[in-house]
DNA sequence: GTCTATAGCAGGATAGAC
DNA sequence: GTCTATCCTGCTATAGAC
């Protein structure tokens, strides 16, 4: 393999700087030029692997941002069978820090948000993909796991919107960080995430009992 | 002032169509050529209003978005006042009401969300101005209200943190749409936003409940 | 698979007539 | 205040040598 040495690396490369000028500026914000320029290969490599610069945008989501979406949720599942039982606490916490800290390097972290923000507020077909293929079945995965923790009687579209609702908090609290540091006036770090973390089961937690009486919860 | 019509308008119509256009493409997918034409006025009117496009940017902020803001939070103040009590039920769903449907048309409520969307997502030097000139006195405000209605004992940082995590609901069921109504599959029509209303302020005064045992709440 | 060269076009900005 | 004409730069994409 250590003469398709070149040839590999180069593709990985242009896909390991476009993901962070694409994250950092935007589609249109970046130049091909410029993502060559930092993959440290020819003007032409782009359109030689990708075809185009679009096409170079949905592969960076399917092979780096959906691969690393997997690990994170990985990492939730890892981190909840640290405890014996699942409290809604628990999951709830777990599945705040593994967003907010998770597997991730702090570079990478903020680009993965900045990728999702960005098609949040312009979605594209990469948005669609997102949304079939990691979205809907985590949601469906979370929801199942907190379904049996609350009464029987809350509706589907009320625990549909608290798995929103506290993926709310998680994303604002993530990649609002410019916001968040702004307005509370503190730096963020690892101190910062675990309350944010804390902070967020706790009012979670309040949200879906008050949602429909009392709940049984651990922790 | 007749006279001065065709002058005035032609900045005020420049300032209408780049808001929009800003809001659906952002600032690298809008060209000024695009700009201008929407607006019916030649490509050099840009440069001689604004000086430039980076400048039309912001001062679409400052003469169209912070005004509305500004409507916003007024029409939550107003709509405060038509009950006697503020309970903590009535002041969220009031401030959910105000941001997801307010004074505002739909796409005006749109093209507001979208482009504080990316602002979030990529921040300029028009974050820092609503920052300082619109979101801190707001949440000052909106925590100053709260702070009567829940125990002593509750810490500064966890009641900015609240009403920022009602904002993250409120802004993230506002804006990320597209990813809500693919996820909870059904229409963003005015039923639903008061659904998301309701189901955002009992989620919150859960929350709030939570954080520092019980408290006093009417509604 | 990599690179140079370039076609072909669109962008922001400005000068200067009216 | 408005408009035309134009400069210059930068862009994507491709052809074709190596």
């Amino acid at each position: 393999m250590a003469e398709n040495e070149t040839q590999a690396d180069s593709r990985e490369r242009l896909l390991d700087e476009a993901e962070m000028l694409f994250a950092q500026k935007g589609f249109e914000g970046v130049s091909v030029r410029e993502i060559t320029r930092a993959a440290h290969c020819n003007l032409a490599a782009v359109n030689y692997y990708f075809g185009n610069k679009e096409n170079l945008y949905l592969e960076v989501f399917r092979n780096r941002w959906m691969p690393r979406a997997r690990r994170i949720q990985e990492s939730f599942r890892q981190s909840l069978k640290g405890e014996g039982h699942q409290s809604l606490n628990h999951i709830i916490q777990c599945l705040a820090l593994a967003f907010l800290k998770g597997p991730l390097s702090e570079a990478e972290r903020k680009c993965h948000h900045q990728l999702m923000a960005r098609e949040m507020a312009q979605p594209t077909a990469a948005l669609e993909m997102l949304a079939e293929q990691i979205m809907r079945p985590f949601f469906r995965e979370l929801t199942d796991m907190i379904r049996p923790l609350i009464p029987e009687g809350i509706q589907e579209e009320e625990l549909m919107l608290s798995a929103m609702g506290i993926f709310a908090m998680i994303l604002y609290f993530g990649f609002g960080r410019v916001a968040v540091t702004r307005l509370l006036g503190c730096e963020y770090d690892d101190a910062l995430r675990k309350r944010l973390s804390s902070y967020i089961a706790d009012f979670s937690i309040g949200g879906l009992q008050r949602l429909n009486g009392e709940i049984h919860h651990g922790g």
